[in-house]
DNA sequence: GTTCTTTGCATAGCTAAGCTATGCATATAT
DNA sequence: ATATATGCATAGCTTAGCTATGCAAAGAAC
């Protein structure tokens, strides 16, 4: 499947796809599919996470303790995986944010020098 | 050896590599260890470039056809690989440019909603 | 004058992480 | 009926940054 690109989309950069989920879920339990719709959402379409990204940072997200899941009905035949923040996982965002900022911060000073 | 993380520091964030050295050569021709001392320095010593990062990098940057290299004395007995921004990695830079901005843009609209 | 730090380049091997492609299944709209 | 949206998941690929290591010249410190 070619990434087509009739229009311009960005996909999420490296490294930033944990911070996304996990400022996501600060705001309640979701499940996969609602997280990625929050986030392209409120991206304005900008951000799109491909399955293949999401499913596998969750199942690693719940290996390091920062988000449980428990299953849940979501129609009379059908299942959804509901994902919430744990306290360690709402103590990582805190984390992600502020070095998400600093760098992006120090980013900004190198490709536009006053 | 250790992250010994006696000191807060951020290592650059995953993909934003090239954006940095491009936008570094975009100033002028410099040698790989001029690269980083001048990120190091205009950020503020908050991005460091590993060598292992660093040079690597400048050599797939070379078969991308973003820059050229050549060697130049650097003293007597020393010689310095001296790298220079071709047009096509003045085109790289510009689009690198615009879809991190874009990219960051789009985040902030996630992590701090309005 | 020897040792430490800085300047300078480079590679091998590891690992994390995102992507493509694929598969399965239900629900809804056309 | 059939396409689209909802919903989960994995295998396998690739990129790319990191650690560790090696080499070597120049300057500073003692």
């Amino acid at each position: 499947m070619q990434r087509t690109s009739e229009q311009k989309r960005t996909d999420i950069p490296p490294g930033t796809l944990y911070l996304l989920i996990l400022k996501t879920l600060s705001a309640g339990p979701l499940h996969g599919y609602g997280i990625a719709q929050h986030i392209k959402r409120l991206s304005e379409e900008v951000l799109r996470i491909e399955e293949g990204s999401l499913y596998p940072a969750l199942q690693r997200m719940l290996v390091k303790g920062w988000v449980t899941s428990e299953w849940v009905q979501a129609g009379p035949k059908r299942r959804a995986r509901v994902y919430r923040l744990t306290p360690l996982g709402r103590k990582q965002l805190a984390t992600e944010v502020s070095t998400f900022t600093r760098a992006m911060e120090a980013i900004m000073r190198v490709i536009q020098p006053a």
